[in-house]
DNA sequence: GTTGACCTTAGAGTTAACTATAAGCTTATA
DNA sequence: TATAAGCTTATAGTTAACTCTAAGGTCAAC
């Protein structure tokens, strides 16, 4: 169980995007103490970084709502209405995967290009 | 050659969007009209491409303006400095690939599933 | 030659996602 | 037991990235 000064620093997240993020109904603490304090499991953990990760792809707090809700939700939508949106969300991560390793191949090539030009002429530089 | 509007329908964004970007250093018009009307040419075109497929995966705007140095820029940089910049790219792009590949193991193993669940019961909905 | 769609620049307004401040309660340490 | 670090909620402020408005110039079509 931790805490969300002890979430914070694992996550790498602020204790206030943290509450930033349970706010807009992202993530929730699964225990609180007595006095309220808000305490984290495992599971609570891997919800956050799961978080973290979409953001850091490009999808927007709404998105990860929905992509967190095919993973949960059994209850509220149809199977029909989660296949689609599951389906939808899919063809969006494919799309992103294929800019970035577009993205990355420029790069790599870019970078080997470098490297082979400090290799054949001993490094003289600009 | 293109105008603004023509740049615009082809790339999905607003003019407005295309003038954001001009005034941050991203983009420019290769040639302009005799009255200053922007003109775009097919190189043009991939230069925005570029961006908004950056963008897309979680790249700011910063960012991309060294993603753009890095292809162009002989000049204002050290060989050194590129060759780092490049590197530091590279690595993120590659961590947003895992990240990336990880979220579509997790919907397409949803998907199956909910296609598997479809197949050996004849479509019995919630 | 005038009308309407499109272009120009400049600047104001909006939204998402933080990020910080404040006032007060809790809890471990000296 | 007091003092400081950490927690609570609520609310205000900031920044990036658009998005819109306005005032006026351009150009093709009638």
């Amino acid at each position: 169980m931790l805490k969300i000064s002890e979430l914070s620093e694992q996550t790498g997240l602020s204790a206030h995007t943290l509450g930033y993020y349970e706010k807009h109904g992202l993530i929730n603490a699964s225990n609180r103490s007595e006095a309220g304090y808000r305490f984290y499991t495992d599971s609570d953990v891997r919800r956050v970084e799961f978080v973290k990760t979409a953001r850091n792809t490009g999808f927007s707090l709404e998105d990860i709502g929905q992509l967190l809700s095919i993973r949960v939700d059994k209850l509220s939508h149809s199977c029909q209405e989660v296949t689609d949106i599951t389906r939808k969300k899919l063809d969006e991560v494919n799309a992103k995967l294929l800019e970035l390793q577009s993205m990355q191949q420029t790069l790599q090539l870019l970078l080997d290009k470098k490297n082979a030009e400090r290799t054949e002429q001993g490094g003289a530089a600009k």
